[in-house]
RNA sequence: GGCGAAGUGGCCGAGUGGUCAGGCAGAGGUCUGCAAAACCUUGUACAGCGGUUCGAGUCCGCUCUUCGCCUCCA
């Protein structure tokens, strides 16, 4: 079964090949280090890390570069705008290297709550000047670039197909669509920044060959991809407003420097919506995820993600994360039935939900299906668990392994070790099962003699405590509910 | 204005021509001391109007509406 990917070059889904053999090379743009991470950074690393694992348990070693912009990214492209990392030291009066590592630390822990796995390589910005200028260098001796006043710019016409990505290939059009004429030194106003001269003030500076100042905010991932996994590269993402410019700077800039193909597929994942509408910060109607995760346990965040496809919206409501949370404890409830079931003697094929799974996976991560197939792979085990005959041992080996491969491994949304853990630790889930041994116990006797006001009792303070009680055939079973 | 997406049942959300997505919510039922869970049953959905076709959410055209990008943005 082959890999098809949509690649946004082409606007088609191709068959995924590799440049070099059972080895992916994959760039994802990361976060602007200057504010809490949101649900639209979530959407994103989330779905690129559900890449990431599928490329993975496909037999693929996958070198995955992530960069951590720390500097450069001005409130606006011309001549005049603010670095957003600056503006944040100021409002929070500090320096701008503490707002870059605080809102680091901060976007990973976010990031492990969702269990989205760190890149292989995380490099900073700041960390890749010389590499910034090197590149900057080659292209203005080949004759892409050129100075002025202490500012280089990219030469867009130097480029032919400058805008293949995002199809904004005509630059008179583009004009058309510039609301202000900026004052600038650019020779063509569609040129970009390559280096920016730093004015006096300026907090975040360096010496180059034009003197002193920053890098243009295009230049980073250029320069990060090349270093860390070559001059073409198999897999660049990022999220669909970073198509143009961004992406298509990337391009003109690396492509021009080298001669060469600079990506092969490149991935672009949708928005999240609030009310149909962006989320953003500049917006300010963006759903920030430590307040989310105070009332949301993060797999069902990340569930929720995986519910719809990457290339499409996402339309953020509570009611729709309700039902995420409800969907999810009904995968979960499956895993801890399959973990803890009788041995019986039916036999359950896992194959047919294995192989469409698989499919689904394979047809550019289309997760809903993934997830349908999850759920419907459920319903079975659930009814073949209600039948007399159960399920025999073999049996259900297959079926817990496939669980912890495609729902654990692959969309990351089983918890791997328990069901009930939610990232408590060990010991202590051994003391509360000894504990709730003891309640079980009592409550039993209460029931055995007609005392239901008693077993009730204890049932919904244990509820309220934030654990449920199911009288099962098997006998009483008990599970942690997420605390939200 | 230019470039690009999209409109699916109460809600979310798949589906590139011919049985069925799936989840949540609702209704009825089985089980249970009662719950909960699970299972069973239950929904004339595809923005509108034309067209192609034996057959169209699915292809084509037009209309309406929404959204993204063109300024930092996942």
């Amino acid at each position: 079964m082959s890999l098809f990917i949509y690649n946004s070059l082409s606007r088609t889904k191709e068959k995924f090949e590799t440049l070099h053999p059972e080895i992916v090379s994959m760039y994802v743009c990361g976060p602007t280090v200057y504010g809490h991470a949101h649900l639209g950074h979530a959407k994103s690393y989330v779905s690129f890390d559900v890449v990431v694992r599928w490329l993975r348990q496909s037999g693929y070693r996958v070198k995955y570069v992530q960069n951590i912009t720390d500097v450069g990214h001005l409130t606006d492209d011309a001549d005049e705008g603010e670095d957003k990392i600056i503006k944040q030291a100021s409002l929070e009066k500090t320096d701008p290297m503490e707002i870059a590592q605080f809102y680091t630390r901060s976007f990973y822990e976010d990031m492990d709550r969702l269990e989205v796995l760190r890149a292989n390589i995380a490099p900073a910005a700041t960390a890749h000047i010389p590499e910034q200028i090197a590149l900057i260098e080659r292209l203005v001796t080949s004759g892409h670039a050129y100075e002025v006043n202490g500012n280089v710019y990219f030469a867009v016409k130097s480029f032919h197909g400058y805008g293949k990505l995002s199809g904004r290939t005509d630059q008179n059009a583009l004009q058309s669509g510039i609301r202000a004429v900026v004052r600038s030194d650019k020779r063509e106003s569609s040129d970009f920044a390559l280096w920016k001269k730093a004015d006096e003030g300026h907090l975040m500076k360096w010496n180059s060959p034009w003197g002193i100042g920053y890098p243009g905010w295009h230049l980073e991932c250029s320069a990060m991809s090349m270093k860390y996994l070559g001059e073409s590269i198999d897999i660049h993402g990022g999220g669909m407003e970073n198509k143009f410019p961004h992406h298509d700077c990337e391009i003109a800039q690396s492509e021009a420097a080298t001669g060469k193909p600079y990506v092969r597929f490149w991935m672009h994942n949708n928005m999240v919506t609030i009310n149909g509408i962006k989320m953003g910060k500049s917006l300010k109607n963006s759903v920030n995820l430590k307040e989310l995760f105070g009332e949301t346990d993060p797999l069902v965040i990340r569930f929720f993600i995986l519910q719809s496809h990457y290339r499409s919206q996402l339309d953020y409501s509570e009611t729709a994360i309700k039902a995420s949370t409800t969907g999810l404890e009904k995968l979960r409830e499956t895993q801890k039935r399959v973990r803890e079931q009788k041995p019986g003697t039916g036999i359950f094929d896992i194959k047919p939900f294995a192989d469409r799974f698989a499919e689904a996976m394979n047809d550019d991560f289309n997760t809903p299906i993934a997830v349908a197939v999850l759920f419907e792979l459920s319903k079975a085990i659930n009814t073949a668990l209600d039948h007399p005959e159960g399920i025999s041992t073999d049996s259900r080996k297959e079926a817990e392994k496939f669980l912890e491969s495609a729902g654990s491994n692959t969309l990351g949304i089983l918890n791997p070790e328990n069901s009930n853990g939610h990232g408590e630790n060990r010991e202590n889930l051994k003391k509360l099962g000894e504990v709730m041994l003891i309640l079980l116990e009592l409550r039993n006797e209460a029931r055995k003699n007609k005392d239901f006001a008693l077993s009730d009792r204890i049932r919904n303070r244990l509820l309220d405590a934030g654990i449920e009680i199911k009288d099962t055939k098997e006998g009483v079973s008990w599970s942690a509910k997420s605390r939200y």
